[in-house]
DNA sequence: GGATGTGAATGCATTCACAGCA
DNA sequence: TGCTGTGAATGCATTCACATCC
């Protein structure tokens, strides 16, 4: 098998990968050992040629005549995801969605484990947040060395999130996922991903009045 | 101006038209009158010729030599994206997420208003949820009629969600945020939009480790 | 000079369609 | 027969480059 080049490897297939593996995971809890292309597409709206070529680029997993063997399909992609170990990962905000996060109990069995929860409000700093003390900012470099942690969720508000960002960066996250309705600015070999609840309301308001 | 045909228009400049206006936005408040395709561009990575042939899509709204106007910039995309009045929105599952999501103060400068929440667990009907009373599942129909809704949030555990979503496709609801952790299935005219934490974290992951 | 809007050129991603294997 | 993997063909989206206008 060849090492994987991300560099020439589409990146919607990157994200389709998630889906399938999210998928995989669901009829694999149903008992199914085997699924063909089109099956895994189906439910996902994908054709059986996307999702074949999406999987070629990383290796050669199915069986002619048979499809895929599910379970070893799950654990090549967590492999390839990166997810076949567990990722330490910090929390910034203790508000409303850090909470929903921190308690969030679907995190573990897909590779991630919220370890610390920082904030700079001084009445929430040293408070409980479920099973988390919360911790101010100043510690967050200690932090990183001792989980070892490469991936942050941003959940401050947005005033406060590029400044949050940064001490993060500085500190070595190498991974970001920012809630706040602001685009972050980031060094190249810094990640970002978004979630801005608004902005898909936004679209979705405007799919509803058009299709 | 010609009127908009959605269906010539790349879905990726519609998801990009929301950044623009919340980029928009964030400048109008520091005070700014007018901005270039160019730098209009630069804090979400895209080149200026996107910008303006983005822009061009929908109509004309620059100015050659001077660039887009801030506030009528502003108020053509609220107008286009169809926030230019305010959209009301079910909320369904009033656990952690929803609990966050209910209290968002965000929503409303946006253009969208949490106006009921739902959930099935008897321990929490009749309970508040900030300033919500929680309301059965049962009187989602009555409240889509009541409020003219047609967008709904789902915020319910995986196994009940694509019930729960047929139940509010099936009351008229048109457009649907799901964070629940499975794609759900829905008819070509219903609009669905996803946030899975996991499945972002999981494509973070990957790219730290190549990029 | 400094900016837009836009055809034309390029570059990516998806789909087709089929050889080949179980 | 049933299904994968994959070049070739197609279809989209982005970028270029320039005519045009303030």
């Amino acid at each position: 098998m060849e090492p994987i080049r991300p560099e020439s490897i589409p990146n919607p297939a990157v994200r389709r990968l998630s889906l399938y593996l999210r998928q995989l995971e669901a009829v694999q809890r149903k008992g199914r050992r085997t699924i063909s292309s089109k099956q895994l597409g189906e439910s996902l709206r994908l054709t059986d040629a996307q999702v074949r070529k999406d999987l070629a680029y990383f290796g050669q997993f199915g069986h002619p005549g048979i499809g895929y063997r599910v379970e070893d399909l799950i654990l090549q992609l967590r492999k390839i995801l990166g997810t076949d170990r567990t990722w330490n990962v910090l929390l910034v905000g203790a508000g409303n969605v850090g909470k929903a996060l921190s308690s969030y109990r679907g995190f573990r069995a897909k590779g991630f484990q919220v370890v610390a929860v920082f904030d700079n409000d001084p009445s929430k700093v040293g408070r409980k947040l479920g099973a988390f003390t919360v911790r101010p900012l100043g510690e967050i470099q200690k932090a990183v060395e001792e989980f070892g942690a490469r991936l942050a969720i941003l959940a401050v508000p947005a005033d406060n999130a590029q400044d949050v960002a940064d001490q993060l960066i500085g500190a070595g996250i190498r991974g970001l996922l920012n809630f706040a309705p602001v685009s972050l600015s980031a060094p190249r070999d810094v990640a970002v991903s978004a979630v801005d609840v608004a902005v898909q309301l936004e679209q979705l308001a405007f799919q509803v009045t058009f299709l």
